[in-house]
DNA sequence: ATGTTATTGTGACGGCCGTCACACTTTGAG
DNA sequence: CTCAAAGTGTGACGGCCGTCACAATAACAT
């Protein structure tokens, strides 16, 4: 089995500190399934405790609003895990997980996850520095909720998404840009303060769209938009 | 040493599952840190990777906008641990940490925190289950700052801090109430809005307050109001 | 008591943004 | 190409709530 065959568990971040026998031992115990576009895998407060791990396709933590309103956590890629916390507290599932497109997954039950915990410390690590991860992430987002406008948390979420331009230095682009609906459900507003917040960017030349590419002309002067303003603090005059 | 010595870490939580001969190892590591209230313990991107158990005292869990307004994320209680974060992926402070009180600390290096987690596998557990219970309560966090309106959050919040009075049954309680700008701050908000929030309630009888006491007179029907009303549902109107 | 300070209640004002509506554009399937 | 479906831009409206201001009350020392 070589090692990007999708039914490996040899790209899993979680177990490269595994030695080839362990991981085969794991793998063993894992079963696979597979996912369409759009399935759950996970719902809210369930009792389940299995832990994840992406072999291919791409999976969204997500939970829901009583009106339907989807609220983004994370997206999963191959290689990375989810559903650690119920495998290590017993408790239900705190948020949803869905296949944002077809999607292969190895399983694997939550005894079998933490006595690999307790035999293997290097293991063990890795979740806390994933877990250390997501603390930080969170806390982020619970300031920017905080004390950012809406528009601010949308700038931020570009700055997040953006990578350089393979073609010129100084060029940042988001590729392709995600629906806005999606970016929305990120930085929790709505679409259509997404597009008029990015409406409000054109005009200075900061931002410009081309098809599916958002090309960040200036990602200094951005960020420090995101970074000097604060909520309320006339956001349409000093434009 | 007693157990009930300040200076001893028998009672922090982290090392129930360690032996008496692990924990004195452990102890003859720290050093011991007293701070005055009001005193900074951490502050915001600092390079530390410090872990610090709280012996005695309080110990807010905080960050500020620039602005100063303070965002409050968690308090430490004596047998409480903090720090975990830093020592764990090494990057810098996350959130700032202030004595509420006068306080006394047990400060471990991140050297020897980390291998007492490698050498003992129900330490590396308890630091697990710490960091999921702090991942599900920003989650729960991030989604009331996503859908709940300014006031029911406040009333979330008034729900959590609420015990069952000890005299009467299907009574709640909130002794001491903190001051309103410190719910303010655990919530987003401002005191004034946590002043408005609470006053909407006290014509209706669901709270009622009797100097530093906040009283629940119907802890359902409070948790139903938070649980059905959705962001901008027309809070005003429904009263 | 009596002053001093911290805390709380409330009014007024204004802006951000959620909601609804609808036209326009882009995308993708057949 | 053709047409349906998805995505996007924009206007109008209204309410929540952050901000400022100030009075009233509580807390607490001397």
């Amino acid at each position: 089995m070589s090692d990007s065959d999708a039914t490996s568990l040899a790209n899993i971040k979680l177990f490269q500190t595994l030695d080839e026998k362990e991981r085969a031992r794991i793998e063993q115990r894992c079963r696979l399934r597979r996912y369409r576009a759009g399935q759950r895998v996970v719902e809210r407060g369930e009792e389940s405790r299995d832990v994840f791990f992406v072999l291919e396709g791409k999976i969204n933590i997500v939970d829901f609003t009583l009106s339907g309103r989807e609220v983004a956590f994370d997206s999963m890629l191959p290689g990375d895990s989810f559903g650690e916390l119920a495998a290590i507290d017993g408790r239900p599932r705190s948020t949803a997980v869905v296949a944002a497109e077809a999607s292969t997954l190895a399983v694997l039950g939550h005894q079998d996850f933490n006595a690999m915990l307790e035999a293997n410390a290097g293991t063990a690590v890795h979740v806390l520095s994933r877990l250390a991860e997501i603390v930080r992430r969170s806390d982020e987002r619970i300031m920017e909720l905080s004390t950012l406008a809406a528009s601010h948390r949308v700038y931020a979420e570009i700055l997040r998404m953006a990578q350089p331009d393979a073609a010129s230095p100084d060029l940042w682009v988001v590729r392709p840009l995600p629906p806005l609906r999606e970016i929305a459900s990120r930085v929790s507003t709505t679409r259509e303060t997404v597009a008029r917040s990015l409406g409000q960017l054109y005009p200075t030349g900061l931002l410009r769209r081309k098809g599916r590419n958002l090309y960040l002309m200036d990602r200094a002067k951005l960020e420090e938009l995101v970074r000097v303003w604060q909520m309320n603090a006339g956001l349409k005059t000093k434009l």
